[in-house]
DNA sequence: AAGCTTTGACCTATA
DNA sequence: TTATAGGTCAAAGCT
């Protein structure tokens, strides 16, 4: 695995790589625990609802499920828990990252995928790279932020804020999200500054459900992406996990049909903006 | 009207 | 046992 680059990967799972400069790093990355049990790290982006305006299927969307995690095709070494990345380019550069990772301190009894806790914390000064610039500048003026951690912030899910809460070890307040699929109990925790941007999110649990992005519309099939093929795929490495991405048609109609309109607000979060600011 | 955010109060873990 | 911090609840208001 080791020698398989992010690029093979993502072309071996039928996703290419236009979408890799946007929402690079957002997914989950297993680190193996001494149990053998996996332990996940993730380095979820900010939302960039840019993405999401131009594409129908963000990068993260792929890696932010733990069935690509739990996958043989692990990115972080099962024994150091390193994290080999290589650039798209097959470089190992770090720096083309606008997150970087933090290592979450984990109880070495977790035996509960519920009890994962991801961190990443975005880097906020960004400006030797002109596209992460843009990026940041970009949010600040289109996302306000009450939408750069709302429902929908950019990681395929819908979340709800129930509660914020300012907190000693940081200067900025954190927001207390629960995912809102029924039974789900993923939650997030992000942390923003005070002029909106998003300093820090930690995940803990995993969805017991499929991202709702696989509904996305056929036009483009070059960003159709099918979740259960990586089931199907991965089912075997994940077993060890307590998260189960099997489900039924009948469950993914329903899903369609609940996040039908969250694909759309995804899309166009500053046009409804707009649009609501204009009633 | 449903679903969302806000926010103070409450609960729980930890030192 | 108590103080403190972090996390969650839930009512109220908003969209």
């Amino acid at each position: 695995m080791s020698s398989t680059s992010f690029s093979d990967l993502l072309a071996s799972s039928g996703v290419d790589c236009y979408e890799q400069d946007e929402d690079f790093l957002g997914g989950f990355y297993p680190e193996r625990t001494g149990l053998g049990l996996p332990k996940f790290k993730t380095a979820q982006p900010p939302p960039l609802p840019i993405s999401q305006a131009s594409h129908g299927f963000s990068f993260s969307e792929l890696l932010d499920s733990p069935l690509l995690l739990s996958s043989s095709h692990s990115l972080v070494s099962p024994t150091t828990g390193a994290f080999p990345y290589q650039g798209i380019n097959g470089t190992n550069n770090h720096l083309d990252f606008p997150w970087q990772l933090q290592t979450q301190p984990q109880p070495p009894n977790a035996t509960s995928a519920l009890q994962e806790t991801y961190v990443v914390q975005a880097i906020q000064k960004k400006q030797e790279d002109p596209v992460h610039r843009e990026f940041a500048a970009d949010r600040q003026v289109k996302v306000p932020s009450n939408m750069v951690v709302g429902r929908n912030s950019n990681d395929g899910y819908g979340w709800r804020k129930y509660g914020q809460k300012q907190v000693k070890k940081s200067e900025n307040p954190r927001s207390y999200f629960k995912c809102t699929y029924p039974n789900c109990v993923s939650k997030k925790i992000v942390e923003t500054a005070s002029d909106g941007q998003v300093t820090e999110i930690i995940y803990k649990g995993g969805h017991n459900h499929p991202k709702p992005e696989f509904t996305r519309r056929p036009s483009g099939s070059r960003r159709m992406f099918n979740p259960s093929s990586i089931v199907s795929e991965t089912h075997d490495q994940s077993e060890n996990s307590s998260i189960s991405f099997e489900y039924s048609d009948l469950e993914q109609k329903s899903f369609k049909s609940e996040y039908g309109e969250v694909e759309e607000e995804e899309e166009q979060p500053e046009i409804k903006r707009l649009k609501r600011e204009g009633e």
